[in-house]
DNA sequence: TTAACATATTAGAATATGCTAATATGATTA
DNA sequence: TAATCATATTAGCATATTCTAATATGTTAA
C-alpha cells in the first residue's frame, strides 16, 4: 500500500495505543453507554477521559449522539473489537511461551 | 480484563502505531527477508529503520536469525497481519462513508 | 591484520502525546 | 433568571517518541 495508507493505518493503530482508550472501547463492547457512566470506570480526570473519548471519536472509532445534557458514546467501527481480540490472542501465546521457556 | 491487561494491549497496538513500523510488517508478510533487503526499501536512515526493528522485536512481533553478517526478520505473531487487514477494511469504510456523504 | 561490510547502539535535539487545572458551553432545575 | 449538572475545550507543563549523526560490534574479504 501507498505511504498515505500506511500512515492511516498507523492512525488507527495510534488510537488504540493507550490503556484507556483499550478500556473505553471494551466498555462499549456491548452496546453504547453515556459519558456519565464510562466516567466512573475510568481511573483518570473528568477532562483527561473526554479527550481520550474525543480521539476515538476522530479516528471513526466511536461516535454519539447527544440526549438532553447526556451523551451517548458508542463503537462505530466493529472492527476495533476483532482487533483488541487478536491483540488479546497474541499476548495469550507469548505468555505462554515464556511459561514453557521458563520449565526447560 | 485487568489494568495491566489494558496496558499490555495498548503496547501492542503502539508498536504498530508508525507508518514505518506498519510498512516493514507488511513486507515480511510472505516470509522472512533480510535487514539488507528490507532497509532500501524503506525511506529513511539505517539507525532510524534499525530501531523500527527492534521496537516490533521486543514487542514479540517480529523474530531475527543472523546467518553470517546478514540478519533475517520474520514475522513472529502473524496475528498482526490479521489487525492490519481488520484496520485496513475499517479505513476502506470510512472512505466510502465519506463518498456517500459528499453525494448527498 | 587491515579494510570494508552489515547491523546495532547511543546521545541529544525536535516533536508529539498525556495529564492537570481552569474555564467554557449547553441543558436542566429551582 | 440563577444555579447546577453534564460534557468539552484550552493552556501549559511533564513525559515519551522519533529522528539524525556519530560510533560501536561483529563478520567477511583482501
Amino acid at each position: 500500500m501507498t505511504d498515505l495508507g500506511n500512515q492511516l493505518l498507523a492512525n488507527i493503530f495510534k488510537a488504540l495505543a493507550h490503556p484507556t482508550r483499550v478500556q473505553i472501547v471494551k466498555l462499549l463492547k456491548d452496546g453504547p453507554l453515556c459519558v456519565c457512566f464510562i466516567l466512573p470506570k475510568i481511573d483518570s480526570e473528568q477532562s483527561n477521559t473526554s479527550q481520550h473519548l474525543s480521539i476515538l471519536r476522530n479516528q471513526g472509532i466511536l461516535d454519539n449522539k447527544k440526549t438532553g445534557s447526556k451523551v451517548i458514546y458508542g463503537i462505530k467501527s466493529p472492527e476495533v473489537l476483532q482487533m483488541i481480540e487478536l491483540a488479546e490472542k497474541l499476548i495469550l501465546k507469548q505468555i505462554d511461551e515464556t511459561k514453557d521457556s521458563l520449565r526447560k
